[in-house]
DNA sequence: AAGATTCCCAACCGCATTTCG
DNA sequence: ACGAAATGCGGTTGGGAATCT
């Protein structure tokens, strides 16, 4: 499915993803997670825009994303919150873990709103603001959206806790807590106690100067990068490893705070 | 069987917001 | 304080698949 795929006046290709492409993007973003969408591409070796990286990431490749039907209860969710919130699909998106803001408002225009047509609107319970006046309370004096008001547990410390604290919004951070990792936090320092990454990154360069190779051994908590860095592989391992890391502390955190 | 229509969803676009220098 | 760049969000579109006639 999806659109046929074409090389625009810039070069950038556009339309359906190839399967090469997908496996460029998901080795890479696994390894390095993204640290800044608009250079990656170039750096996955993939002839995209960065948003168009982005957006197959979140939608498509990124790990832990449900497929296929939806159940009673997260249909019900949906219901609840679209109620609550109104077309706040990245919203009612972070309350149904494993499934993407695009794929809800999808099926939301293809299913939902035809079965809400035949079933009348249910009564808001606790006299919750409505699509309107949510919208418009939520940018009055400052006050947050609604949908970035979740907060994260005060007593993280150490790297991911400046990541979190840079960043209010709690899908955003599961989401972007690797590229705040390299490119908003960039005093962060690595493990091993390499403080320079730009001199690691320098020391590094002639990889991203050679053609990406895909490595199909990959093995997300396992991966073994002494072929392309040598020396260097620990600053990227323990790199890599603090991204899962904080990725699978904020799913975990996600799950227990529904 | 084949053409027409509808459904579904991946991907694009434009705008808003946030971040950074 | 300001402007540029980066990122995120929601609406819309395009086209393959499924269904209907």
């Amino acid at each position: 499915m999806g659109r046929i795929s074409f090389t625009d006046e810039n070069g950038m290709k556009k339309g359906a993803w190839s399967e090469e492409e997908d496996n460029k993007l998901r080795a890479y973003v696994q390894r390095y997670g993204h640290w800044n969408w608009r250079q990656l591409p170039k750096f996955a070796g993939v002839a995209r825009c960065g948003k168009s990286c982005r957006l197959r990431w979140m939608n498509y490749l990124r790990p832990g994303l449900k497929r296929g039907k939806y159940t009673k209860e997260e249909e019900d969710l949906i219901r609840e919150w679209h109620d609550k919130l109104g077309n706040k699909w990245s919203a009612i998106a972070a309350k149904l873990p494993g499934r993407t803001d695009n794929e809800i408002k999808n099926y939301w225009h293809t299913q939902l709103k035809k079965r809400m047509k035949k079933i009348p609107p249910t009564k808001n319970p606790a006299g919750m603001p409505t699509e309107d006046s949510c919208k418009s309370e939520a940018n009055q004096e400052g006050q947050p959206d609604i949908s970035h008001q979740e907060e994260l547990p005060q007593e993280n410390v150490g790297p991911e806790a400046s990541v979190l604290q840079s960043s209010e919004r709690i899908e955003t951070s599961i989401t972007q807590s690797s590229s705040e990792m390299s490119s908003s936090n960039s005093n962060w320092v690595p493990e091993d106690g390499i403080s320079s990454w730009d001199q690691s990154f320098a020391e590094v360069e002639s990889f991203w100067s050679e053609p990406f190779v895909l490595d199909t051994s990959y093995n997300q908590n396992n991966c073994d990068l002494s072929p392309l860095f040598g020396d260097q592989e620990g600053v990227f391992a323990s790199y890599s490893s603090c991204l899962d890391d904080n990725n699978d502390f904020l799913y975990q955190w996600i799950e227990d705070h529904p």
